[in-house]
Parts: C-alpha cells; sequence; structure tokens
RNA sequence: GCGCCCAUAGCUCAGUUGGAUAGAGCGUCGGACUACGAAUCCGAAGGCCGGAGGUUCAAAUCCUCCUGGGCGCGCCA
C-alpha cells in the first residue's frame, strides 16, 4: 500500500533528476525520506517529506521542489487522484479508492495468512524467555515475561523466522541447595522430628509434597544421612517435580516451549563452562584474584571485572552464562533473543563482552527488558513476600480472569515501562477489560456475517464492481486499516513490541463500532442494495479476518459469539 | 556516587523511530436501543508533553545539564 507511493515517488524523482531539474542526491532519497499515513485526514492518503529532506542538496526551498516534483509525477496507473503541496512542502497524496478495493483482493485470498510476511527471510531465532527458577510455582511478576516472550516468538513466526521458543532452566547453584534443604526439613518433619524452617528456605506447601513423595519411596533412608547424600536425589525430585507445576501455569495461558535447556546438564554435567573457561583462560582473558577466577569484562565496556569461578571453586552464574550462549549459538541461529526481567539489565554488558570473546557479533545477541510489574490490591501497592504469605500465583489469576484477559493485559503497555497490576480488580472487574472490547466486535462481524448466511444471501466473496459502489469514508477507513496489518505486524516484530498489536485491535474495533452504530438505520451492511451488501460483508469478512489473525499472534481467542454479561447488581433499588 | 529505564489529560498509558492542530481507555458530566449484538456509540470538560538550554525547515521524539521516581552496581541466581 504505502509501497505504491513509494514507487511513484522514486520514479518521480529520477525523472526530476534525469531532467536536470533537481541534482542527484548523494543519499539515496528514498532510503531517508518518509511516506506517512497523516493523522489530518485533510492532508491525503499519504503524505512525504522529501521535497524538505532535499532542500539542502538541491539549494531550493522545500515547496519549489515539491513544485517540480509535482509537474514530473510519474503515476502509470492513474491511482493518483490528487497531489497537494502544503504546509513546509508536504506532498499529499490522495489515491483512488481502487487503491484499496483491489488491495483488498488479497485479504481473501491470503485468509489466515493475512498479516504475516516474510521480512524475516527464513532466519533461524532463539527466544529464550521466562527462565524463572525451578524453586516454585510461578507468580504473577513472571506471567509478563512469559506473556511477552511468547507473543515475540508469534510475532517473528508472523514475519518469516524460524522460531525457537526456550526456557532457561537454573536448577544447578544455591537456590537449588537451598530448595533441596527446605525439603528436607520438610521430610525430617514427616518423622516427627522438630526442627523449623531455617530463615532462607522455601516454605510453600508443595515442598511437603515433595518431601512426602521422598517419604514413600525411600522411608526413613535419608533422615541421618549426610547431606551429600540426599542433596542430589531431593534437589532432583523437586526440579522436576516443580518444572511440571511451572509447565502447567504456562500450558494454562497456552505457552509451550520447544526447548528446555537445564544448565546442570547442559553446561555444568557436560563440561561445557570448563571448556569455555579453559578457552578464555587460553587466551588470557581470566585472571586469578583473592582466590578466585575473574573475566575480563572491562576490555569490551564492563564497569568492572566479573567473577566466573568462586574462590570455593563454584562456577558462578556469569561462567554458566557464558557457556550457555556458546551452545546456544552453536546451534546455529542467526541470532538469540533474550527476554530478561529488567532487574537484570545490568547484567547485559558482560555477557555481551563475553559473547564477543566467544567469536559472535554481539549484534546477533538481542535483549528485551520486562519492566517490573507493580502489584497493587483495591489501589494500594503491595509486595510479595514467601514469609507473608502474600505471593499471588500466576495460576489463581488465570484460572479467575481467564487465559485470554490475562494475556491481553500484560501486553497492554510496552513492555519496558512499568505496569500496574491489581489483583482485586482483575479479578473482580474482568468485564472492564479491553480484551472483551476487541472480541466483543469480532463476536459482533461474526453475526452480522452469519445473519446473511441465514438469509441465504451468498458468501461474501471479492468484487471489485461491488467495492467500487462504496463511497462512505468509513468504508474507506475500514479498507485502509485492514491494509495495514502486514506492516503493522512487521514493525511491532523487529521491535519486539507486541503492544502495537494491541492498539491496532483497539482502535480498529473502535473504527468498526462507531461506522456500525452511525449507519445501523441509513446504510446497514446488510441493506435493500445487493451490490452495496456484497460489498460490504466482504469488507466485513476481512475486518473480522484481519482481527482474527491479530489475535491469534497475541495468543488470545476471537470468539464468534460472546455470551452478554452478567447484570450489573447496583442498579437494584 | 556510577549505570540502565521512565516522566505526556484527574488516573493508566499510546504517539507509526524527526513531521502538519499531541491521541485513547478509565473516571466526571450530558445524550442515543420497537432496527445487522447497547460488552456499543455520540458529545462536553480536561495539556507549559517534568524543567532549562542546544541541534534544524520541523522536537513529546535527537544531544547536554537539572529535578523527581524505578531498578541495578555480590565470589546471589
Amino acid at each position: 500500500m504505502k509501497a505504491v507511493v513509494a514507487d511513484i515517488l522514486e520514479k518521480t524523482l529520477a525523472r526530476a533528476q534525469a531532467d536536470g531539474a533537481l541534482p542527484p542526491w548523494p543519499e539515496r532519497p528514498a532510503a531517508r525520506s518518509t511516506v506517512d499515513a497523516p493523522k489530518n485526514p485533510a492532508h491525503g492518503d499519504w503524505a512525504s517529506n522529501v521535497a524538505m529532506l532535499y532542500a539542502k542538496a538541491a539549494g531550493k526551498p522545500p515547496r519549489q521542489i515539491a513544485e517540480i516534483l509535482k509537474e514530473r509525477l510519474v503515476d502509470a496507473e492513474g491511482v493518483v487522484l490528487a497531489l497537494e503541496i502544503a504546509g513546509p512542502g508536504f506532498l499529499n497524496f490522495r489515491l483512488s479508492p481502487d487503491v484499496w478495493w483491489r488491495e483488498l483482493e488479497r485479504v481473501g485470498r491470503e485468509g489466515e495468512a493475512f498479516g504475516r510476511s516474510d521480512v524475516g527471510a527464513g532466519q533461524k531465532v532463539d527466544v529464550e524467555f521466562v527462565s524463572a527458577n525451578p524453586t516454585g510455582p510461578m507468580h504473577v511478576g513472571h506471567g509478563r515475561g512469559a506473556v511477552t516472550g511468547d507473543a515475540i516468538s508469534s510475532l517473528l513466526e508472523a514475519t518469516g523466522h524460524r522460531v525457537t521458543r526456550e526456557y532457561y532452566i537454573n536448577d544447578a547453584g544455591g537456590q537449588i541447595r537451598t530448595l533441596a534443604q527446605s525439603v528436607h526439613v520438610r521430610y525430617r518433619q514427616l518423622f516427627g522430628e522438630a526442627v523449623e524452617l531455617p530463615e532462607e528456605s522455601y516454605p510453600g506447601e508443595y515442598v511437603v509434597e515433595i518431601a512426602k513423595e521422598l517419604k514413600e519411596s525411600h522411608g526413613d533412608r535419608f533422615l541421618r544421612a549426610p547431606e551429600t547424600e540426599w542433596q542430589g536425589p531431593f534437589a532432583a525430585l523437586a526440579v522436576e517435580r516443580i518444572l511440571a507445576m511451572i509447565r502447567g501455569d504456562l500450558e494454562a495461558l497456552r505457552i509451550r516451549f520447544d526447548v528446555w535447556t537445564s544448565e546442570k546438564r547442559a553446561l555444568h554435567e557436560s563440561g561445557a563452562i570448563r571448556r569455555a573457561l579453559d578457552d578464555f583462560r587460553a587466551r588470557d582473558l581470566l585472571y586469578d584474584k583473592d582466590g578466585a577466577v575473574f573475566f575480563r569484562s572491562t576490555l569490551h565496556g564492563d564497569d568492572k571485572d566479573r567473577p566466573v569461578v568462586k574462590s570455593n571453586g563454584d562456577p558462578t552464574y556469569l561462567a554458566a552464562d557464558i557457556a550457555y550462549h556458546q551452545e546456544k549459538f552453536g546451534r546455529g541461529f542467526d541470532w538469540c533473543l533474550d527476554v530478561w526481567g529488567a532487574d537484570h539489565h545490568g547484567d547485559i554488558p558482560r555477557v555481551k563482552a563475553a559473547v564477543k570473546e566467544l567469536g559472535v557479533d554481539p549484534a546477533r545477541l538481542r535483549f528485551t527488558l520486562v519492566q517490573m510489574v507493580n502489584l497493587l490490591r483495591e489501589g494500594k501497592p503491595f509486595k510479595m513476600s514467601k514469609r507473608a504469605g502474600t505471593v499471588v500465583s500466576l495460576r489463581e489469576v488465570v484460572e479467575e480472569v481467564g487465559a485470554d484477559a490475562t494475556r491481553f493485559y500484560f501486553l497492554l503497555r510496552r513492555s519496558d515501562a512499568q505496569l500496574d497490576f491489581d489483583v482485586a480488580l482483575a479479578k473482580r472487574q474482568s468485564n472492564d477489560n479491553p480484551v472483551f472490547y476487541v472480541q466483543y466486535g469480532h463476536a459482533r462481524l461474526c453475526s452480522i456475517l452469519r445473519r446473511a448466511r441465514e438469509q441465504g444471501i451468498a458468501p461474501p466473496g471479492f468484487d471489485l464492481e461491488a467495492l467500487r459502489s462504496l463511497t462512505l469514508p468509513e468504508e474507506q477507513d475500514l479498507a485502509k486499516r485492514i491494509l495495514g496489518l502486514p506492516d503493522l505486524v512487521a514493525g511491532a516484530a523487529l521491535a519486539f513490541e507486541p503492544h502495537r498489536l494491541v492498539f491496532f485491535l483497539q482502535e480498529t474495533v473502535g473504527a468498526f463500532h462507531a461506522y456500525y452504530t452511525k449507519y445501523k438505520t441509513t446504510e446497514k451492511v446488510i441493506g435493500p442494495d445487493p451490490l452495496k451488501t456484497r460489498a460490504r460483508l466482504y469488507l466485513c469478512d476481512c475486518l473480522r479476518q484481519a482481527m482474527a489473525n491479530a489475535l491469534a499472534m497475541l495468543g488470545v481467542t476471537a470468539p464468534e459469539r460472546m455470551e452478554r454479561p452478567p447484570e450489573e447488581a447496583g442498579e437494584a433499588e
């Protein structure tokens, strides 16, 4: 759509330069200039700023350049209805409605594929997200990263990337040791011992369940055994059971991973960490200090060198991360995306430094940060605390408001801005959630199409002659919005910004609702004029398809019917 | 103290990577159903885009400084 105008502009510029009316531009004009859809409809369908950008190189005022271009307009197909020069030198194009109508053909033809593109050109990418430590079920704070990562993955898939969704399991290290210890305390309690959970431990009920299972399978075998004997099996079972819980939490949100990478197995036990460190050591990227081993991350812009081996001989998290990224890139991805909680942003420089030393172009490792979720209850902030028992599990929210509303809510805002999440509100007033507004619009469209079917009207199909009978500005506007979806999806995918689709949906469905209401008594979709009816039904079907496709990319369902919400209780006298 | 993120309507936030008169939802006030779905729509009120400089035809957007908030700055993960 935009490409039509860009093409005309490019040819017009070439002609003006061939004429000698404009000097050649050192930079490629089309690369720098923009063709935008102006917000003000009085400014036409598409507007370009080339004339202003050209002013310096041409040594002429922008409006004069615009004039030169206008006189030499190359419009082979005759799609430009009007070309106006406005403001400081904007070229405002008004196109023949035929352009939209003709383009609408692809929506019906592409169907569920409409909105998808191939800007990714088959690149193989890895998206790593969630990666919550397997020490307990997921809480609401994790939900945002999960949904965001999943939606980004879907967007990348929709733009021709081959995506691997990956969960990195931090099943090694101190937290897991503490987890096993917590299980052991519970295990001892099951045998009647009066032991308390230490300060640093995991108090959740699920730990007791794991302890019970160990009691049943092993009896009192580990009761008096030294930690070296039970640490392994206790940790292993706990991680296995907790991962199953996490998997369930994610499934409830319709999130599935292709790969679950165990830090313990893939990096520690495999020797990958040792090999990576040996390699770094051989290249003098490591040095010993205070009994520990440091990586010279300052070589590549980090504030300070970071330890990779503790003085007790254990590798640090960074060491694992180095080996992990080496292993990941070794799997042949064109690039990898790490979706991290914003509280880990400080780790980015050191990982980038490491990746560079691994011989990987740092541009191939991309990050997107998901900011914190501010939890509120009835408008009042609160913090989740395991000891205070104020942890709100992701599962309870999803079960209460549904996967659609939860997903939509988490995608409502740019992921690098903080998000307020009112637990009480989310559970109670789920009707306020904008997802219902959007879904209702889809259901309404389905209802119209259903009605037409019931009246024996032929199923909607592309019909240029019929579409030409549509003259309402709202109808052209709707067509334009629908046709903007592919560009929108591509932009959102490359920027890792799924929220753009959310806004597209809200705005598009809003335009439809307004159109519907405005003409519900005068120019109905199903009306007396068979030609217009045919055209409008097709337009509605395109709209429905565009919305359904956008919703699918966000992992939200597009219902064909919705039940009426419960009546407001407050109306009683 | 240093680094990253943020600051836009009463509240929560968009703003198409520098474009023309800064938008939406919620909230407030006032309207619209014997009609394809009222979970809808229409209208009104509401702004020094945190502040000050700078870059240029053009700045909410880019640069510098300041103010105010969040998060980091472990031999935790």
